[in-house]
DNA sequence: ATGACGGATGATATCCGA
């Protein structure tokens, strides 16, 4: 008995719905969480993902944003939605269910570009929520899994060129970094890194300039596990091969396996 | 240095993304 757990920015739930059915029935993710939804609740298509055999728990927003968690023959139960310490902050990037006998966390993690600015102190403020978000599940001891889009480059080797036009971008700065690093002191595996420790892993090529043709690329998308699913862990991986195909998302499926 | 591509929107130009 395995359990499959993949995480997939989207770009488009109605705009990448035929990609989206295709990738789950080759990959049959147990659990599949995805971002930028960029869909209404009103407008999300609810039947198609029926359709495929799979429960869809998900929070939508106008235009930008949104994630899901989606569970192969199950409905994941809400946990919650949001995180705590920002009144204000209407965006939708987080939400969290019971499903398949864990608990899963669907993120999408602010960008933050331009930096240094105003967009870059609400992506650093996110990841400090986040953080005490994910200290009160590691205290809790259910087994875990954080994943999404983080936009967090974690290291040089996690990009195609770590010192050419991204040296200045948010996703890799010294305090995105600090950030990450210091989530992962607290208790969790990054299962793609550990289980590809050499690094020159990408989930994301850019749309423009030929990105996808030259490989050029880096890592974002992660799968952070709580120690005991961490202790579980059989393999991790990029179904890259999907980024490749007509009317493709700009990030790729990525993935673990836990035992 | 800039823009390039793609999705979404009370759209026909502008925003946001990474």
């Amino acid at each position: 008995m395995t359990l499959k757990i993949a995480t997939f920015n989207i770009n488009g739930i109605k705009a990448r719905l035929p990609r989206l059915v295709e990738w789950l029935e080759e990959t049959q993710p147990d659990i599949a969480c995805l971002q930028e939804l960029k869909s209404s609740d009103e407008t999300m298509p609810t039947k198609e993902i029926e359709a495929a055999g799979y429960g869809f728990l998900y929070h939508g927003q106008k235009g930008f944003n949104g994630v899901a968690i989606l569970a192969r023959g199950a409905q994941p139960v809400e946990t919650q939605r949001g995180l705590a310490g920002e009144d204000e902050d209407e965006q939708s990037r987080y939400l969290e269910a019971d499903v398949h006998g864990v608990r899963v966390a669907s993120i999408y993690l602010p960008n933050g570009n331009p930096q240094p600015g105003p967009k870059f102190d609400y992506k650093l403020r996110w990841m400090a929520r986040l953080r005490e978000r994910a200290k009160v599940l590691l205290a809790s001891e259910i087994p875990t899994i954080l994943t999404g889009d983080y936009n967090v480059i974690p290291h040089d080797d996690d990009v195609w060129d770590p010192r050419g036009g991204m040296a200045n971008d948010a996703l890799m700065q010294p305090e995105s970094r600090d950030a990450w690093f210091r989530l992962l002191g607290d208790g969790w595996t990054d299962a793609l890194r550990s289980r590809h420790p050499a690094g020159g892993v990408w989930t994301f090529w850019d749309y423009q300039a030929g990105g996808w043709q030259r490989d050029h690329g880096f890592r974002i998308d992660h799968l952070l596990l709580s120690p005991a699913l961490a202790d579980r862990l059989e393999g991790a991986g990029v179904d890259k091969d999907h980024r490749g195909r007509e009317k493709a998302s700009d990030h790729a499926p990525t993935w673990a396996k836990l035992s």
